[in-house]
DNA sequence: TGTAGTCTGAGACTGAGTCTCAGTGCAAGC
DNA sequence: GCTTGCACTGAGACTCAGTCTCAGACTACA
């Protein structure tokens, strides 16, 4: 009933190679688009780079604790719940778990999921991946990311724009929700 | 800090006029796009007819306490939360409204809307009403209601079941939420 | 080293939302 | 009108995701 898919198991990868601190953009994504494929290890290096220096920025360290729930982000494929962090980070108390969550969460390394049931997902923030939203299953929970074609998403950016200012209101961001059944449990 | 807007003083319209059960449609909003313009008092008798079938359709009965939220949400332009219910019909008790709320929704006639914050919202039924989307304050949690262009809206709906297809996800809805600083907040 | 500030685990706490239960209301049939 | 079966209701206990507190541990930096 809360199985969330498969996630892999926890790398306990504990290199703590450190990159040289190279300019900070406002995206890795960026990298992808241009037409480099970064593979998973590349990506991965980049952004503990980028969360160090955005967590030193509020203050704040970037923990092994705090690590390791980005490395878990990293790896799963889609947006992950407490349970799954609990699952998967068995010794991290959960107290600190959430409290991970809002820390990173205020640094800007990763973003709230509204799902369809009553559990909150996390996944990286928009700019350490791409922009991109997500098939809700009202069956099972489960969430799946889907990455829409540029054309469209203009499309939507021109349409938000123009119901927002309509009403004085500020936009900053957007997200669409496809709600429906997964695979898994459409054919049932 | 939860401030939600102004919502109409509850009426305590006791009225128990009851319209003929004329056929059942999918949807009422169909007489808006259509070019006529129901009045807020029409459509509140239309509406409470739908109620009481599609209840009854469910073995259930349209009673005082679920008429009076119906009518909440009818009068209020913008999704109601439970302190909404609780300030406006202060003895209803929660127990009951949050009841009332489930089995509302359980019979089709209302929905449940994330909002930025904590507090779930509740509107009517988009077939009740018409098919929109919502702007969401991340600072002071109000919900407003904005529909867009037809033209868009085929836009989206043929992106989703691109993206849905492409994963083997049969969908249902979509949400398109637009997030930032409502007109209050943003001058501050 | 010393010190100031951050981090952490344990567990108490909060509060939106659910469940239980005993009593009440409501319809349909006799 | 009375009976009988359900649905409805209020009160309050309960659940549990998420937050807060606090004392001790750790880190950076001088
Ligand atoms: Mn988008
Ligand atoms: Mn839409
Ligand atoms: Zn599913
Ligand atoms: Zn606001």
């Amino acid at each position: 009933m809360t199985d969330t898919g498969t996630l892999p198991t926890a790398t306990t990868t504990t290199s703590t190679r450190r990159l040289r601190t190279g300019q900070l953009r406002t995206g890795i994504a960026a990298d992808r688009d241009s037409g480099s494929v970064m593979s998973a290890d590349e990506l991965a290096g980049d952004l503990h780079g980028v969360a160090e220096r955005r967590l030193r920025r509020v203050d704040q360290r970037y923990t092994s604790g705090r690590r390791a729930i980005v490395e878990l982000l990293v790896s799963a494929r889609h947006p992950v719940s407490i349970s799954d962090i609990a699952e998967h980070l068995p010794d991290l108390p959960r107290s600190s778990a959430y409290r991970h969550l809002t820390d990173l969460q205020a640094a800007g390394l990763i973003r709230r999921v509204a799902a369809s049931d009553e559990f909150t997902r996390f996944e990286l923030a928009e700019d350490l991946t791409e922009h991109h939203h997500h098939l809700l299953c009202v069956n099972c929970g489960k969430v799946t990311d889907v990455t829409p074609p540029a054309g469209f998403e203009h499309q939507v950016a021109g349409a938000v724009s123009d119901l927002a200012a309509a009403q004085g209101f500020q936009p900053q961001s957007h997200r669409l929700d496809i709600l429906g059944l997964c695979a898994d449990c459409h054919e049932r």
